[in-house]
DNA sequence: CCACAGGTGTGTC
DNA sequence: GACACACCTGTG
């Protein structure tokens, strides 16, 4: 057993991490709120999918949640901050009490976590979402993992997994071979992306350590990169909880309940978490996630 | 056949 | 700057 942040424990058996005491932590919240297109709802309910090149499966009940196909050394330096263990999101939600429809979203969507996710992988997946629905944005990555990734895992029906395919591995593969996985115009700003990643024109470790204005200009110096995804890639993978990504979503939402919208500044430093409660609680209302 | 889906680039005023 | 408009593709 070892104490984390708050109120967690953690405990380890049989390639199985199980965690006690979580809150603010819903899978289904998390997995279903569109930040991440590569974990997938199982028949058994669970979660399953791959991450910093490592598969696991999640399940959970009530404030337990179990890791399975994992041990502890990769609890501490991948899944506790891929779920943003040390965050504090009871405080935020607290904090948002001063809007009357965050607090109802906040409500309704707090199990969503901001996860940490891949860089590159993002940054390609919030590509190839735009002007595009998700069932198709999932094919599509599953393809590229399928065909360009490396096998990372095989379950005991036979199913493998893939890890998402490097900058250099996608570059290599050409934009024609990209466009044939049914990327259609995004092949073009794939390729442009890898290319800017590879020679180290836009550097993730420097993107890390600027403020949040100057790593948007800096993605969106990548040939089809604009401000929503750049924002989605800062949010979903480098922990830059002000950025504020405007969809058409936030735009129904922004009209429906702030006609005098002033920015986002209105909602804070965390305002990008704020977006994921509105977002999800209005996607939610309307059917979009029924399927 | 047509509209639409978690946007962005391009051309026009 | 603030607009339309096209854009690959699958689905309803």
């Amino acid at each position: 057993m070892t104490d984390l942040c708050n109120k967690i424990s953690v405990s380890f058996e049989n390639d199985c991490i199980t965690l006690s005491g979580l809150s603010n932590f819903v899978l289904s919240d998390i997995f279903d709120c569109g930040q991440c297109f590569r974990f997938n709802k199982m028949k058994d309910g669970s979660y399953g999918g791959v991450a910093y090149g490592k598969y696991i499966e999640l399940s959970q009940a009530g404030s337990f949640v179990k890791i399975k196909n994992t041990e502890p050394c990769d609890f501490e330096n991948i899944w506790k901050d891929f779920f943003d263990l040390d965050f504090d999101y009871e405080k935020c939600i607290s904090d948002f009490n001063f809007d009357k429809t965050l607090t109802a979203a906040a409500k309704f969507a707090g199990g969503i976590r901001i996860l940490h996710q891949e860089h590159w992988e993002t940054l390609c997946s919030f590509i190839i979402s735009q002007n595009n629905n998700i069932p198709r944005i999932k094919k599509i990555i599953e393809t590229l993992c399928r065909t360009l990734g490396d096998a990372v895992f095989t379950d005991d029906n036979g199913n493998t997994y893939y890890s998402f395919p490097t900058a250099e591995k996608i570059l290599e593969a050409g934009e024609k071979t990209i466009y044939g996985y049914k990327t259609g115009f995004r092949a073009k700003y794939i390729i442009d992306a890898a290319k800017k990643v590879v020679d180290g024109t836009v550097n993730f470790k420097e993107i890390e350590k600027m403020d949040t204005d100057g790593a948007i200009k800096t993605l969106c110096s990548i040939y089809g990169v604009g401000p929503k995804v750049a924002s989605c890639v800062l949010l979903f993978s480098f922990r830059k909880y002000d950025c504020f990504p405007v969809d058409v979503w936030v735009k129904k939402i922004l009209k429906k309940y702030y006609p005098e919208f002033p920015g986002k500044e209105y909602f804070g430093q965390y305002a990008g978490i704020a977006q994921q409660y509105l977002f999800y609680y209005e996607r939610c209302q309307s059917g979009v996630f029924l399927n």
